[in-house]
DNA sequence: CCATATGGATATGAAAATCATACCGACAAG
DNA sequence: CTTGTCGGTATGATTTTCATATCCATATGG
């Protein structure tokens, strides 16, 4: 039980094969982890709220999908961390379309927003679109400091709080 | 058994709420037939290859979720066909987005694309990216023109001939 | 009037994925 | 020598998804 080769018709079209390697829901909160700076399997399991076959099994996939590359950070004990390649930080403007929808489409009147990115290249609030809307110029994640609303924040901490007790 | 009623925790995080609605490969893909001009069942149901239950529970999920609507266009018998609503219209960019990704960082060197689009406001070549590739503008669904490569165009007709030597 | 076609599904039962929960092994710290 | 931490596995129940077959209302052709 542990070839998961992903074989789907290997069709043309873009858009189903990046939706084979990320076409489901922890696999995308797995990258907006690791976007957000998460290297640890403990820190990636909390803050996507997935069991730990979830989480391994994920990981496991993303790194064979050329996704993620696991990077030892201690010998004995052996222990890794795991980081983005280029295919996967070349992800980043569909989190941030993503983000943009969600932002706008998925939540009722007057919630907060979750996080506000700063354009380090000019200094200003970049907003949600993939242009700069201080700016203008189009952003790209290493342009980018993203800070979390006080709302957003106290959830992560609730989580972290709950999964600490659990764990 | 036929609440489906999507209960997450109600997470801040506009990603995670996205995934909510549109965080599985067929509710993707439905909306790709979507944007293609498909309307009718059978026609999502064979651009998709999905099997009618998939294709039934995910346009009633996305009607639910107001990413479609339905509407009739034949009183006895009473037929629908399925219309992206704004919602489902502004997740146009994600989808851009996921293209660019997928035709970039998912296909072998030497393979062909599958759709290629024309920016009608300039007459040129709009490439994979959120901005027009002749123009510079930045690109939305009503302004594009999208043309099936011959070798793409050749996978949908075999597709459909499967599908309706097997329906 | 009867047979077949069409659009839009639902039914059924098997197979696969996911879940909650518990546990494990290596080491480090007290 | 017990307890804690990190990074997972194992287990068994539950839920989804799959392939395949069937269905219903209506139109259409003969």
């Amino acid at each position: 039980m542990e070839k998961k080769v992903t074989k789907r018709a290997p069709t043309l079209c873009p858009v189903a094969r990046a939706e084979d390697l990320v076409g489901d829901r922890w696999t995308v909160l797995v990258l907006r982890e690791l976007f957000g700076g998460a290297r640890r399997f403990d820190e990636i399991q909390a803050g996507t709220e997935a069991t730990p076959q979830m989480a391994a099994a994920r990981l496991k996939q993303m790194e064979a999908d050329g996704l993620i590359e696991r990077r030892p950070y201690s010998q004995r004990p052996l222990r890794h961390e795991y980081h983005l390649t280029e295919k996967g930080r070349a992800f980043f403007p569909v989190l941030l379309a993503l983000r943009a929808w969600g932002e706008t489409w998925c939540k009722a009147p007057g919630e907060a927003r979750a996080v506000e990115f700063t354009h380090d290249a000019c200094g200003g609030p970049a907003g949600l679109g993939p242009l700069c809307e201080t700016c203008g110029r189009s952003l790209s994640h290493d342009d980018l400091t993203a800070e979390r609303t006080p709302a957003y924040a106290r959830e992560r901490e609730q989580r972290l709080r709950r999964f600490k007790g659990l764990s």
